[in-house]
RNA sequence: GCGGGCUUAGCUCAGUUGGUUAGAGCGGCUGUUUUACACACAGUAGGCCGGGGGUUCGAAUCCCUCAGCCCGCACCA
């Protein structure tokens, strides 16, 4: 038996290796095809398992965790959003590769404003109806919808980008687990005493109907008329304002206690008739007055202006709201109430007119106040809320104050931020901080855990028992479940193993316009919450513009979609175009040489593979060419380990191109001793270029002749940083 | 008002801690349709590194100053 299959286990072998020679040659015959590639080994890649780090080899032990920042459910990936995944991936493949346990943890965000928004607008838009139409049960229940249908599609667009996501731990910020999460930590803050209630100046956008936090206005220059008037004749002082309807809520006027001109008149009220308002307007001297603005005096309306609120707070002074909800005149004067703002401002500066009381009318250039998501303009209310306090001292964290612990994180080296400028940002911010408004008159999002009954409040994670308990109306901001989801994800308030193996994350990575919104919060909530930074190191990466550097904006049309970007020109070569060149915090443009350079780039990989497999491969190596790689190979890796990931793909790129190919390759032509090395050295530049173009280096290695083959995503990275010398 | 960034080849941008003749992609020009690749190859032109001053043996790189563009925060009566 054995003398007789012998030699036909050797033909076997021959005729296999016929076989998967031709099948090669023939795949090679044609350039590089992406479309036909990237779907077929993506699905490789999620059989293998590998994408969960509990399914990698043994000898990827030491935890490495990314979390995704979780794009929004409003909508479709964008070219933004396609940036940041191809950053993390590549962290993330490189990790893999040099032997780290590596979890990189995917997830999607309910974005409780913006999806509000937007399906208040499909809504409009669809029905005519507003929210307040159809009713709070109806309206979420089609946002949750709308939100299920597009989390598929966003799965499905990561997905393409080549992103390896362990999927099977997939989140999303307004899940059970998350919702308790959000109840859990809305508890332990309160019992800190760093959740409270109270009425103050909120910024209200009338157009979305709810609060904004600080950091979701806008700030638009636009040309305002500053007008100067006295209330009525028999008052002493003139002011100064550009908003004349506010005027009716005055209860006091405020002047420099230095200043001579208003000396003695302070300590006195007047009662005056404003526009057929009844004031008693008291003069007060404040040291917050600027002198030399306008007339000097400021008219103080408490209810409509924060810096005018803590005036009036000083000298105990009272607050008439003038203004509603709806941007309307609330008082009962007749021919002003139910007046919008604007009208109502004509209507007086024409009583003023007529009274003789107008004293100048000049053209200035005024800073308004917009929201962000729907740009209303915002209208400084009085209003009953939930904040967060960020200056009391919390007794369990060291008697520090979330501001203290926020600036702490970044100031002790314990965070590092890249680049390095945006820590004077962070501190910035951090330095203007008030407390943070929470909650959100929006129906879709995560309830505000407080109940009440009569004069009782609760405030805990589950409804009290007993009957005829109410829960609080209003939502959270969107953002105080986003700032919890690096331990979140995980799976806190439970002590999962995930949250002990991987918690404090490694890298978070996001881009520079949100490092207040979302990179300070998570730091404030894990500071608090778990008493330890959320992750080491933070990379900020820049607006992706067009090709004219405009910032891509949706309604203007102009959106560039990803995945036909990488249907057209390949994945891999739409990777490598919005990383090359593109530094940290940077904008960047992503035109069609670029792609179309990095399409070719793929080509000529797929050449170069071609050639190389077409020769013979076993033999003596070149000790010079094998140096040279590995001191490129250290060189890259070096990069890597410094966030440098754009000189790395540069560098891979030109080494392959144009010292493997141009020269090398050409040599062997003439020097047929060459070719071990050349085999040898496409082999191993196939791994150094795996993070940056996963699709093709894998399938180029799926045909190379190796035995006891790994995936090339599991593959030994070929420098060891550690030990300092190739592997 | 406070803070930050950018200005490098025709265009878009790299240039890591100051160190030989400053790089890439695209575009231009001249060749090559050579059996890995025309999605290619060989070659070539093109830069007082925004202006001025300084530190240094040495500056695109560090310091000062001026100009233009951009961004963040604050003010906004």
């Amino acid at each position: 038996m054995f003398f007789i299959f012998c030699p036909l286990l050797n033909l076997g072998h021959a005729l296999k290796r016929g076989i998967i020679r031709r099948r090669m040659n023939d795949k090679f015959l044609k350039p590089y095809n992406p479309a036909g590639t990237e779907s077929r080994i993506y699905d490789l890649w999620e059989k293998s398992g590998y994408f969960n780090p509990d399914n990698l080899p043994a000898r990827h032990k030491n935890p490495f965790c990314i979390v995704l920042p979780p794009p929004n459910a409003t909508g479709t990936l964008h070219i933004g959003g396609s940036l940041m995944t191809v950053i993390q991936d590549i962290i993330v493949r490189y990790k893999r590769m040099v032997g780290f346990k590596t979890l990189w943890l995917p997830g999607t965000d309910h974005a409780a404003i913006a999806t509000n928004a937007k399906v208040e607008k499909i809504l409009y838009k669809e029905e005519g109806k507003s929210r307040h139409d159809i009713g709070r049960e109806d309206f979420v229940a089609k946002v949750e919808k709308f939100v299920e249908e597009n989390r598929g599609a966003l799965r499905h667009q990561i997905s393409k980008m080549g992103t390896s996501l362990d999927w099977s731990r997939e989140a999303f910020t307004f899940d059970e687990k998350r919702n308790l999460a959000v109840r859990t930590a809305f508890k332990k803050m309160y019992d800190a005493g760093l959740i409270y209630r109270g009425t103050r100046i909120i910024n209200w956008d009338p157009k979305g109907q709810t609060t904004i936090s600080d950091d979701e206005i806008v700030y638009e220059e636009r040309e305002a008329k500053l007008y100067t008037f006295k209330y009525s004749s028999d008052f002493p002082i003139a002011i100064s304002t550009t908003r004349p309807e506010t005027k009716l809520g005055d209860t006091a006027v405020a002047v420099h206690p230095d200043d001579e001109r208003y000396k003695k008149f302070v300590g006195q009220t007047f009662k005056v008739n404003f526009a057929g308002a009844e004031l008693q307007i008291k003069v007060v001297a404040d040291e917050s007055v600027d002198m030399e603005f306008g007339t000097g005096a400021l008219g103080v309306t408490p209810a409509h202006s924060s810096l005018d609120a803590e005036i009036a707070k000083r000298h105990n002074l009272p607050s008439i709201q003038v203004i509603n909800e709806y941007a309307k005149i609330s008082l009962p004067i007749p021919g002003l109430e139910g007046e919008k703002t604007i009208s109502a401002r004509e209507k007086i500066v024409d009583w003023l007119k007529k009274e003789g009381l107008l004293i100048a009318e000049e053209n200035i250039v005024q800073n308004i106040s917009t929201a962000e998501r729907t740009g209303g303009i915002i209208e400084p209310l009085p209003k009953l809320q939930w904040f967060v306090d960020v200056n009391k001292k919390v007794s369990e964290r060291k008697n520090k104050s979330l501001k203290e612990l926020m600036y702490n994180a970044v100031a002790s080296g314990e965070i590092k931020i890249l680049p390095e400028r945006f820590d004077k940002e962070y501190f910035n911010w951090i330095n203007n901080l008030h407390d943070w408004n929470i909650s959100r008159q929006l129906w879709y999002g995560h309830r505000i855990p407080v109940w009440y009954r009569e004069n009782d409040t609760y405030v805990g994670v589950d409804k009290p028992a007993g009957d005829g308990w109410v829960q609080d109306e209003d939502t959270l901001d969107t953002w105080f479940s986003s700032g919890l989801w690096t331990f979140s994800a995980l799976g806190w308030p439970e002590k999962t193993p995930d949250l002990e193996t991987y918690h404090p994350t490694d890298i978070l990575e996001t881009g520079y316009d949100i490092i207040f919104f979302w990179v300070a919060r998570m730091i404030l909530m894990s500071e608090f919450i778990l008493g330890e930074i959320p992750f080491r190191t933070v990379y900020l990466h820049g607006l992706v513009r067009n090709e004219r550097g405009e910032k891509l904006s949706k309604s203007l049309g102009d959106n560039i979609d990803p995945v036909s970007i990488g249907e057209q020109y390949g994945t891999d070569a739409l990777r490598m175009a919005l990383i090359v060149g593109v530094g940290p915090g940077s904008d960047s443009k992503l035109g069609n040489d670029k792609l179309k350079a990095y399409k070719n780039f793929a080509n000529k990989v797929w050449n170069i593979a071609r050639y190389v497999l077409s020769q013979e491969n076993q033999g003596e190596l070149k000790k010079e060419l094998v140096e040279e790689f590995d001191t490129m190979a250290k060189d890259i890796t070096v990069d890597m380990d410094n966030f440098r990931f754009y000189l790395a793909a540069e560098k891979i790129y030109h080494y392959i191109w144009h010292r493997l190919a141009d020269e090398i390759l050409e040599e062997s032509k003439k020097d047929p001793s060459l070719l071990p090395t050349t085999y040898y050295l496409l082999q191993n530049s196939l791994k150094l270029l795996h993070p940056f173009m996963p699709f093709i280096t894998e399938e180029i290695w799926s045909e190379l002749p190796i035995k006891n083959k790994k995936m090339l995503m599991i593959e030994n990275w070929p420098f060891d940083s550690a030990q300092g010398k190739p592997v």
